[in-house]
DNA sequence: TAGTGGTCTAGACCACTGG
DNA sequence: CAGTGGTCTAGACCACTAA
């Protein structure tokens, strides 16, 4: 009993989906809850998760589709994630980032940047903004930080993009020049509570990775 | 009983959480099921709308509150919309285009270019490519094909950011400096059955408009 | 007219939390 | 121990569409 039945239909469901061709009708949601033995509002569940996935798609009256392989959608929210390695960590005063965290502006914060390796090329680099007061009292350890940066849903996550030329000090770790547009993203993490956590900024390498984002 | 019950119990829960502080929290799915007289499976899935929404959240085995204003999630695939100014179609051969529109290469497209003012400057120009045969058969008017674009739900959207130089043709159309850059957004509109149907760039004045989401 | 998805009900049991 | 949200059931009626 550790899963809930509806998360077990929806692997048998993609199971079936699977085998089936884009476009074509998979079997009426009263068929499907005699076959799993589950009631319809069960199953219907488990439908409604795949199709706010995109791998499935509804026609009212007329029935439930496979969508076209490759139309999944992407969740925009994070970069695709390569292994994180952590360049350098600095501590001291940040007085444009404290407001944004609503700390004190002489209260001191963590800065760490790290890089992200795709096909031995930096693929991006972010740069972590935290108090030390709140890395102290909360997490004390960088590879909490990390896992709490990358946990789903348990923070309110605001982004900004910006358009820049890349910075000096990382045009050669990206091995691009100097003088290369590239897209700067800044996230604000909050608790669902609205207290700020964590600032961070992405630097997207454009040569390596690009930004996309279906629904 | 045109609209559905949970639909207007989600107006009646908003009424509610109006006057309520941030963070406090609202009456139990049991209580207010039997308030506006309907079963918990509808109250659910009314707050459950809310909570994607990111009105309201929930703390198993506490309670649902209500989330922070400013809070609220924006959809981020479309950009924040100013009336539209059409300022030019053109009907052409456009061979980098064609291919991801799966059209032969040498069928004509529509260019379509408008742009979209906020305060007195461009916020964003826009250019909609779209097959002729196309626009024949199911539009015939621009302003069905910009009705289309700005619907929801029908196409599933595809985007791609990418860091540029502003065009010098729409560098004096902004009010921006040449060698500035700025974030073009390419879009591909498909149906839900896969086909594709508009292609369109969005080119943002980093002056005037950002681009920002939250989940 | 038969079948589809969309909505709705009135119950039920569970795991977990806080007092 | 009482209360919460999370899950689940076995029915039901509706509007719409395709044959």
């Amino acid at each position: 009993m550790a899963k809930p039945v509806y998360q077990q239909v929806k692997t048998e469901l993609l199971d079936l989906i699977s085998q089936q061709e884009s476009n074509t009708a998979i079997p009426s949601e009263r068929a499907l809850s005699q076959k799993f033995n589950v009631s319809r509002m069960t199953l219907r569940k488990a439908i409604n998760e795949l199709v706010d996935e995109g791998v499935l798609y509804r026609d009212t009256t007329r029935g439930t589709f496979v969508s076209e392989k490759g139309l999944i959608k992407k969740n925009s929210l994070r970069p695709s994630h390569y292994s994180r390695h952590l360049l350098y960590m600095t501590r001291r005063v940040f007085k444009d980032i404290a407001p944004i965290l609503e700390i004190p502006v002489y209260e001191d914060l963590l800065r760490i940047v790290s890089k992200h390796n795709k096909d031995e090329r930096v693929a991006y680099i972010d740069e972590i903004y935290v108090s030390k007061r709140r890395y102290m009292d909360d997490y004390q350890d960088i590879d909490h930080v990390f896992e709490a940066i990358e946990s789903k849903d348990e923070f309110h996550i605001h982004q900004t993009f910006y358009p820049i030329l890349v910075p000096v000090q990382f045009a050669n770790l990206m091995e691009i020049a100097l003088d290369r547009p590239i897209i700067m993203v800044e996230s604000l993490y909050r608790t669902k509570k609205g207290e700020p956590i964590f600032l961070t900024k992405t630097f997207y390498n454009p040569e390596v990775e690009t930004i996309e984002i279906s629904n």
